[in-house]
Formats: structure tokens, C-alpha cells, sequence
DNA sequence: ACAAAAGTGTTGCACGTACACCCATGT
DNA sequence: ACATGGGTGTACGTGCAACACTTTTGT
């Protein structure tokens, strides 16, 4: 394609924090580089966006050479562009988060050779990253818990069905703070958006509990309204 | 610099929601655009990032090179990354929102050649614009509602003196709804972060208002904690 | 029977909302 | 005196926070 604009030494990439959410814990999937810069370090994954493809879609491409799983919750939350980021050159990356059910998911096989392997880590004790994905990180995880407040994204990462009990566990984890049990069931409830099913955890070693799911369409027909002053 | 990294016909820029406040409305700021494409257009503010300058200094830059204005609070709230969103070529643009003061700025001259001249729109009648920056501008309004919520950004776009009707007004004008006088007033006195001065507006033919200014100093010291969890 | 987690209500307080009239000032 | 916006208080309802015990189930 010819410009008629000035050439650049320089790229975009997208970066991705893919949480999940297992053991009670939130998790982010990192990979270990298999390419300088930084190669044998663990890093978020990203790749340069191709010159025809949308910053949209090239998120998704790489969650899925990363992950294979298409779908995903995606959302832009900022883009990093201090000139010497990238120790290669000029590179701005645009960044994403993802969330995904872990469960299934435990193993993730990189399908690309930029990654030598993927593993989740406990948001609390991650390691130190290349290039600046600690401070993306930092980032994404504040993105996400005010996003937490006013958006059912919740669900995203927890098994179709749940348990109250996880649900709140998950919330403890984004939040980084203890809730209150009954608080908590009832202000969930109250919202209307819960399904209550006629089915019951199974394979527990206690009294089993209800299981419910996110009904989606109650969801929008009681925030529709709010909906529309959202991004 | 040598990068190592493929080249790109692409690049780079920097989009300004320059965001006013005037007589009871709420305004932004746009362009004649002097050069193709969309030449004789109304646009934002824009311009490429050079190879040698954060994205955050980019946004600097341009602003001032329109405004003649440095030390603005700005912040950058999107990246839009279609392919074609350029008629010339692959150019990503990261967009930035900025509060001014407008009073002593009604006219402003820009100091770089790209736009003929500027011109103050009121946001609820906003012509046309080049590129897809009717979007961008739709985004930045939806992200500024919300920042008001938890920021105190109204006070960027007062005068240092202000009534709390003048408060109030641009309330309204940014949610774009009524707000009740008293329950406003209470709020935002109870917040504990308003000097009340012992000055009065002048010039007035009525009841001159009493003159408030934020307290910075005080607004930190009460949110201190909320701000740590905030981006 | 015991261990483990499920499940359940009430009360006080803070906050938001609805609402209408008199006051001070300049012309 | 009149026009214009400035300034003020109360009552109600909603939502949030604090708090502890009984129930169910599997081993």
C-alpha cells in the first residue's frame, strides 16, 4: 500500500493479561519466551499487529495462537508508549485483557514458537516480567476491578455453573478483601440477574450446594438503560 | 536506530478531545484541517507521534501546538485501531481527552500550519468530522461521564473561582441531565474539599453568588486511600 | 459423631431523593 | 417594585454494614 505518509522505524504490538480463576485464586496466564528480547524470561504474551489486520482482531489472533480458544471476553484498557519500552526499537503496544474459564484450560499448548511454554501464576506473586508487563500488569488489574463494579464480568471466568460460595471467593480475589457472607448472597440475588437451578454440586465431601448461572438476557433487560451510558 | 524489527507502512498518532466549558455548555475543541486528507474538514486535533517521544509527551506536544497551552490534565481514554480508519495509510491513533479552562482562551490560534484555525463546538452539535473522529469523540464523552463520577475533574474546566451554580451547570451539562439544587449543594459541601471564600461575584444584576475554589491539598488528604486504588 | 461448608434475618446507619419558599441584589 | 437567581431544611425510603447460629451432607 503506498502512504503518502512518512515511514517509521517503528511497530505496534498487542499485549494480552488473560486472567482465569482456579483454587480461589486469580490467575494470569504468562508465557516463557522462546526470542530475544528477553528470551527464557516470563513475559505477558503479544505480537506485533499485522499492517492488515485491526488492533481488534490481531488481539484476538494472538489470545488464540496462544491459547486456541476463540471468543473470548476481550477488552482495550491502555497503550504503553514510552520510546524505549521495546530495548529493539520503537514499539507501542495497545493492551488488552482477557478472561477465560480456566477449567479445561489448565494446560495451555502455545500453537505459535514465540513461547516455549505458558503457565498460570497467582496474581499475588508474580515474577518479574520482561519488558514492562509488571507495570501493564499492575494496570489491567486496577482496569478490573473498577470494571468489576459495574459490569457482569464475573461470570466470564467461572464453569457455567457455580456455587454462590465461588462466586464470592472470585469476587474476594479480584477485590483483594473479605466480604460478607450474607451481605453478599443477598445483594447477588437481589440484582435478579442469577438463575437458581434444580441441581447441586456434586463430589464434595459437605452438604451440597446450589448451583446457579448468569442469565444473560435478564441481565440486559434490567440494565438496559445503564447499558446504553457504558463504552 | 537499527531495530531489528520488520518495517511497517504504518504509524502512529495522537487524537485531542479538547473538552470547554462556556456559558452554561459544554464544548470542545476542533479543527479546520489546511492539508489533505479531509482538507477544509472539522476534525480533532491530531497529529503523528515522532520516533523520539512518549505518547504521553506526543499529547503534549500537539496540545500545546494547537493551544499554546502547557500542564493540562490530560489523559489518554482509547486506541483506535481500524485498518482503514486512514485513507492514506495504516495509521493507529491513541486518543487523549483534555480539560481547560476556556475563559481567556476563547480564541485560539494554532501555532503549527495543519489547521487553518480552531473553533469552540458545543458537544450536542458537533458537524461532521474527518477520519472517524465522531467516534472518538462519542468514546471520550461516555469515559468522561464516568471519571466524574470518582475524579474530581470538574474543577480543570472552572475558572479557580466559581459559584456552585457554575458547579452545578457543568454537571448537568456533562451527564447531559437535571440535578437537584439543594441535594447538589449539600453533596458537595459535605465532601469537605470546597474553600469557601470571602468574595462574592460581581457584575451581576442579582443576588451575587459566593465564590468557592477546590482544594486540592484537602481532596487528597481525604482520598488518599481511594486514590491508591485508583489508575 | 464429627468435620466442613451451606444457608439464613434483623437492626442501625448513611446516603440519596423529593420537594417549595424566602432572601439579597441590581436596575 | 420587580426580576433574577441565591440560598436553605425536612421527611422518607433505599441500600449497605455488622453480626452468629442452625442445617445438611459425607466420611
Amino acid at each position: 500500500m503506498e502512504t503518502g505518509l512518512p515511514k517509521f522505524d517503528s511497530a505496534f504490538s498487542i499485549d494480552c493479561v488473560i486472567f482465569g480463576f482456579d483454587a480461589g485464586e486469580l490467575k494470569v496466564l504468562l508465557i516463557e519466551r522462546n526470542e530475544d528480547p528477553f528470551k527464557d524470561w516470563w513475559a505477558l504474551p503479544g505480537n506485533l499487529v499485522e499492517n492488515d489486520e485491526s488492533i481488534e482482531d490481531a488481539a484476538t489472533r494472538i489470545l488464540y495462537e496462544l491459547t486456541n480458544l476463540r471468543d473470548m471476553h476481550m477488552e482495550q484498557f491502555h497503550t504503553f508508549g514510552e520510546v524505549k519500552r521495546h530495548p529493539l526499537g520503537r514499539v507501542i503496544t495497545v493492551a488488552y485483557y482477557a478472561l477465560i474459564r480456566i477449567l479445561g484450560h489448565k494446560e495451555v499448548k502455545p500453537i505459535t514458537q514465540y513461547a516455549k511454554k505458558t503457565s498460570w501464576h497467582p496474581v499475588n506473586t508474580l515474577p518479574k516480567l520482561g519488558f514492562d508487563h509488571n507495570e501493564i500488569f499492575e494496570t489491567s488489574i486496577q482496569k478490573l476491578r473498577r470494571r468489576l463494579s459495574y459490569q457482569p464480568i464475573a461470570f466470564e471466568l467461572l464453569p457455567e455453573k457455580f456455587t454462590l460460595t465461588q462466586l464470592q471467593l472470585l469476587y474476594e480475589a479480584i477485590l483483594n478483601k473479605k466480604l460478607d457472607k450474607r451481605n453478599f448472597r443477598k445483594k447477588m440475588i437481589s440484582y435478579g440477574f442469577l438463575k437458581e437451578l434444580d441441581e447441586k454440586q456434586k463430589g464434595v465431601s459437605y452438604r451440597a450446594a446450589k448451583l446457579y448461572k448468569f442469565d444473560k438476557r435478564k441481565y440486559f433487560k434490567i440494565f438496559q438503560n445503564d447499558m446504553n451510558l457504558e463504552s
